[in-house]
RNA sequence: UCCGCAGUAGCUCAAUGGUAGAGCAUUCGGCUGUUAACCGAAGGGUUGUAGGUUCGAGUCCUACCUGCGGAGCCA
């Protein structure tokens, strides 16, 4: 239900943002955007006008405006798209520390049944309103997060002599396993399927440029029911020639805190809103916490002794849900845990030359429980060793060939991680649901909005 | 795929097996400083679907559907 506004007249005047109303203090502005809310008392009303760039209370008095403002801003419903023109005031009474006493306004369309009201909603509901619930302070707040992250860790690797160089979505074969690739038909006599890591594309731009990075979306077709999971999900992989596990281990930790100390400068405002605790985030400084695998199974095996796990793990397992956070849980900073068994790794991974059955691969553990945020390691060099993994996993050879020809030519040590952006995200905000780290989340059940 | 939980007004939730309710939202009225404003009034329901038990089912039973949480797997 809207009504159309007849002229728009004032929607050629120069616009404000309300980010910027501390320069304008004294001087008539023209704001442009949307009702977040409207209060009224007999003869004076609060519209509260929300641009993306904030939140700003306007005042009117019926006795100093026109009877035609008047009138248009009586029962106009939550977003309901406007355009103010009025004084800025600095005044203790607003929450930003200005207000906007008004002076014209036009509205451009009248709204009476926004579904998302100022009161609780349930995850479900939000999310198939999730195109008009972007628009709230908190998914505001956490997208902005996501922006600074996503900048932060741009600027890290541009900074730091990486090249970006981004590796395809449709792929003719699996980076990793088999069982949870997005099948593409489309190409004649063979099937495509949606990337699920730029990994193996990586190890040839870093062949072609030294340091390199990709970052793009990322598909896993798993049948995860978690808070923890997305179909679809951005990954920035950075991988670099003539490099070691323990080079990998010290570049993502210099990115991590990095990106740490970026959100904590940049979007004091937005943790603010999420009642994000920061000194969680100001930890988040080089050097972190490194324990090699062996030593990861100790820890579980105690901690299972003392009655706080369940069951007791075994040397060789990949770690669950629970023993992840048992063992992250121990320090207050992220922990990466290196040298675990080859085994539990992908075919790709380099191997311990003092001891063969453990791969030189890492894993960032973030702390408060969020879980696996970086993987990474060395990969293999030899030729041989790489061909013999492939027979192994089952994967066919003639799809590697382009692979395998990075060892046949100019093959060097060299190593790299991928990094989950949501994850990161929902750390840094401090929230539970990855889902409300991306814009339009994708997930087992939910294509929609 | 497996285990557990839930579906009642637009939304969030109540309702011993006995007349289906509240707050918010909406509409109307009141209020010159409201901060999820407040006060008064009105409209709003095939209780997820299909069966079953019962004099009587929102409530108990069965199946299905949808969603949520977790496991496995992963970033």
């Amino acid at each position: 239900m809207a009504t159309e506004s007849k002229s728009l007249e004032t929607t050629k005047a120069a616009q404000t943002y309300i980010s910027e109303l501390s320069r304008h203090v004294g001087k008539e502005v023209v704001l442009k955007g949307w009702l977040y809310n409207l209060r009224s008392s007999g003869k004076i009303v609060f519209p509260q006008l929300r641009d993306g760039t904030g939140i700003v209370q306007g005042v009117a008095l019926k006795n100093t405006v026109t009877p035609e403002v008047w009138e248009a801003l009586q029962g106009l419903g939550q977003e309901s798209s406007l355009i103010i023109r009025g004084t800025v005031r600095a005044d203790e009474r607003a929450p930003g520390g200005f207000e906007v006493d008004v002076v014209d306004a036009q509205v451009l369309q009248q709204v009476h049944d926004y579904p998302i009201t100022p009161k609780e909603h349930g995850t479900e509901f939000l999310m198939d309103q999730r195109h008009l619930w972007l628009r709230s302070r908190r998914s505001h707040a956490v997208l902005k997060v996501r922006h600074t992250i996503v900048q932060a860790v741009r600027n890290f690797f541009d900074n730091d002599g990486f090249t970006l160089a981004d590796a395809p979505i449709l792929t003719p074969a699996a980076c990793e396993g088999t069982t949870t690739l997005f099948e593409v038909d489309y190409f004649e006599g063979e099937k495509a399927y949606l990337t699920q890591s730029g990994q193996l594309y990586n190890e040839a731009t870093a062949a072609a440029f030294g340091k390199a990075y990709c970052f793009g979306p990322t598909f896993r077709a798993e049948k995860s029911k978690t808070r923890r999971h997305l179909t679809e999900f951005w990954m920035v992989e950075p991988e670099m020639a003539y490099a070691s596990l323990e080079d990998v281990m010290s570049l993502a930790e210099r990115m991590l805190s990095n990106v740490a100390a970026r959100v904590l400068a940049d979007r004091a405002e937005e943790l603010k809103v999420l009642e994000r605790e920061t000194s969680k985030l100001e930890s988040i400084r080089i050097p972190f916490p490194r324990l090699h695998y062996d030593d990861a199974v100790k820890m579980l095996q105690e901690g299972h002794a003392a009655g706080a796990l369940e069951s007791r793990f075994e040397w060789g397992g990949d770690f669950g849900a629970p023993d992840e956070s048992y063992i992250s849980n121990r320090f207050n900073k992220p922990l990466m845990v290196h040298h675990y068994p080859a085994s539990v790794k992908a075919f790709y991974m380099a191997r311990d030359p003092e001891r063969a059955e453990l791969a030189l691969g890492v894993d960032v553990l973030a702390p408060e429980g969020y879980g696996e945020v970086i993987g990474g390691g060395e990969r293999a060099t030899s030729l041989e060793f790489l061909k013999e993994q492939l027979a192994l996993h089952k994967l066919p050879q003639e799809a590697f060939e382009w692979y395998l020809d990075l060892r046949r030519y100019g093959s060097v040590p060299h190593a790299g991680f991928g990094m989950g952006i949501e994850r990161c995200t929902a750390w840094m905000c401090g929230i539970e649901h990855i889902r409300e780290t991306i814009p339009f989340p994708r997930m087992l059940y939910r294509i929609r909005p």
